[in-house]
DNA sequence: GAAGATTGAACCGTCAATCTTA
DNA sequence: TAAGATTGACGGTTCAATCTTC
């Protein structure tokens, strides 16, 4: 494989630099790179058209209607979104004025809170998910093999393990 | 494949509804979106901490030392980078401040402006890219073999054609 | 003191409006 | 009128500080 030349100069006078990447290993990555973020914008521009529902607030939604109880603690919330606490709270704020969730005590526990489903939110949700459901499944699971989706699955599962060391 | 019935209350009383994921497609596609989340968010906190750049001000600046001249005119850069012009602006604005890039006014075009990399910038540039290089060698490269980036990249060109329609 | 949660400040990104020059 | 670019307002995200309860 080639060097990238374009590159060069980053590493003049450097004793033992880095290796850059390959013109072919950056095309990949960028690609990805490129891939992630007009993944995400498609899909929450489309979510927005059609429902006035971000991609974040379809997540918060999806979990709470995991539940059958459509609550759930606040932390476990964040855990299961992989979401930073306050992150989650100013979102749940956000979302409480306009209806969706609200607040509730937790009678188990003086510190903790509940975020609960709203009838609206509920309907929200039910009107969002089935033109969502078609948007990934068109972009993702109609456009790749058993194949390709498999080893998708295999790569990303790598790359997590990789991220947490 | 099994049908998710947590969700089946979504579905209720719709008369055609859309098919939900699977669980094995939930999970390949929750998996996806963290992958997505966490690699930026560790690609981001490492460049930060190790050289108080951005993911964003580094892409800027690699894109600034691809050109021999180290200056693009703002609507070929954010073309390049995918980036709303508007978006740039800010984002210039700010590495502005911190002394990495600078603007410059285009002879040819009254219209028209330049973004110009600094010493600075290009001091930061040199100083950042060996360690962030070695991370993304470390999470993407070395961890998949040659047959996995290759499927990774086919997948990637698949899903990027099918985010244009 | 530690855990659950919220808050405010600062920064980032998008959208619509604006300004200037072609 | 359209293209290049900037701006201000607004919502989203992070970080550190805070408050309450365990």
């Amino acid at each position: 494989m080639q060097r990238d030349v374009s590159r060069k100069s980053l590493t003049v006078g450097l004793v033992d630099p880095a290796p850059w990447l390959t013109d072919e290993e950056q095309h990949l990555w960028r690609r990805w790179l490129l891939v992630q973020n007009r993944l995400a914008t498609v899909l929450n521009d489309r979510l927005q058209t059609d429902s006035g529902l971000s991609l974040q607030d379809f997540d918060v939604l999806t979990r709470l209607t995991d539940d059958a109880t459509g609550k759930i603690r606040i932390t476990q919330l964040a855990t299961g979104l992989d979401w930073e606490r306050s992150r989650l709270s100013h979102h749940i704020r956000r979302m409480q004025k306009r209806g969706l969730v609200e607040r509730e005590e937790c009678p188990d526990d003086g510190r903790g809170a509940f975020v609960v489903l709203t009838k609206a939110g509920r309907a929200a949700i039910e009107h969002a998910a089935p033109g969502h459901v078609r948007t990934v499944r068109r972009i993702v699971f109609d456009s790749l093999s058993a194949d390709e989706l498999k080893m998708l699955d295999i790569i990303n599962r790598k790359v997590l393990h990789q991220l947490e060391t």
